[in-house]
DNA sequence: AGGCAATTTTTGGTATACCAAAATGATAAG
DNA sequence: CTTATCATTTTGGTATACCAAAAATTGCCT
């Protein structure tokens, strides 16, 4: 059985549709209907979807069909506080834990980020971007910390790539990349800490700017009416 | 549909026999024996087991009957370096957002802790006590960070319950809880910050301690070899 | 025309049946 | 006595059928 479960595979198919905009915030997916649209039964489609409400993508209503996750500016900044709080952790722990191995690959994301930028790859750049913090949070040898950050880093990865769009810093994240990597390296955790914690507010700053932008989620809004 | 769902009563039904334990770690829940010991299906104990599964009471293995966690003594750590992160973040958001009334009922349950460990109510003072960190927890208006801190509380509730029987301290816990709702009274943030981080810090050690005496599992070095 | 009520439809929740893979135990060969 | 292999059994995974509750719709009554 070393082939993923059917519900598992679903899971990543709705997750894809959900991150990548193809399943709007607010659409429904009632376990029926979007099994059949995939050809499987009610059974794996419907632990997928409790897979996703885990993961925050989708929320679960009493006797009506789930939505695809919309959340307000409050929710995506607690999220953020909490990330931040987590990936200070996961600094500083890796700097007591990591392998040489394994800073040495997270200089090389890093690298390959600024190969990225130079090629104008936005999409790669984001992506190694995700794997930069990700690996870091391994890196903290401790399992939970790891496993909890990577589900808030995917409940956070479609507003992050939204946001991320207006690249006018992407210098800016590479050299606060660079200034973790270093402190990593130097095993400096005050150094790794203040550097990440900066990190994540300025990311957080970015995405309440986007939120002002786009206007407070127009969907939302009218649901809250 | 108010009543809460069958799945949602095993789950609660499983998790009260595992933390008081009448299913001993390491113990076999198949989801087919369980289900008709109970006399329900397999379909909501199969939900039930995932439930408890993602709270880290159950673990699941491929093509084996998942089995009720007995963490190692590096797995309960790392769950109290996390827990010990949050919290020290709730109390910082705490001190920001919470409302007076809020901060009253913290300082309420603590008065109440003095009177259980006054009558020797042990069961009493060790609930109080958990509620008193959910109740910090909440009182930081961060959802998220309340959910998961919920989720490492009831992870770690059985091995702190039994740790907490060797209660020579529970002065210094009142003491140290005192010393927190002083700094959430006084908005102190540096103070409630500091204080959680060394109060987490004693749980930690109490824990160590209990680990080294119980002798470090043996069911869990016997399924190791 | 607007609101209320009965009915219809849709929903998730549950039970059951079937399947394939993997663990287990028995048995035979070395 | 050990080991390898084959049959059996047990397991979780999946599909399907049924149910009850709640939402949505329709149409009636005011």
């Amino acid at each position: 059985m070393a082939t993923p479960t059917l519900a598992e595979q679903i899971a990543k198919q709705l997750r894809h549709e959900i991150l990548l905009g193809e399943l709007a915030p607010g659409a429904s997916v009632g376990e029926r209907e979007k099994a059949q649209q995939m050809g499987v039964s009610r059974t794996p489609m419907r632990e997928a979807i409790r897979l996703l409400a885990q993961e925050g993508l989708l929320v679960l209503r009493p006797s009506m069909s789930p939505i695809v996750a919309d959340p307000t500016l409050k929710q995506v900044e607690d999220d953020l506080t909490l990330i931040r709080a987590l990936e200070v952790l996961s600094g500083e722990l890796a700097c007591k834990f990591a392998s040489a191995d394994e800073i040495e690959a997270i200089r090389g994301l890093q690298n390959r980020m600024v190969e990225h930028a130079a090629a104008n790859d936005m999409l790669a750049f984001f992506e190694t971007d995700m794997g930069f913090h990700r690996a870091i949070a391994q890196a903290s040898k401790n399992e939970r910390l790891d496993e909890m950050h990577g589900q808030l880093l995917s409940r956070l990865w479609r507003v992050r790539y939204l946001s991320a769009r207006q690249a006018w810093d992407r210098s800016r994240v590479l050299t606060q990349h660079n200034l973790i990597v270093e402190g990593l390296e130097a095993r400096d955790a005050d150094l790794v800490k203040q550097e990440t914690d900066s990190h994540i507010l300025h990311i957080q700053r970015n995405i309440q700017g986007h939120f002002r932008k786009d206007c407070p989620s127009l969907k939302t809004m009218e649901r809250q009416a």
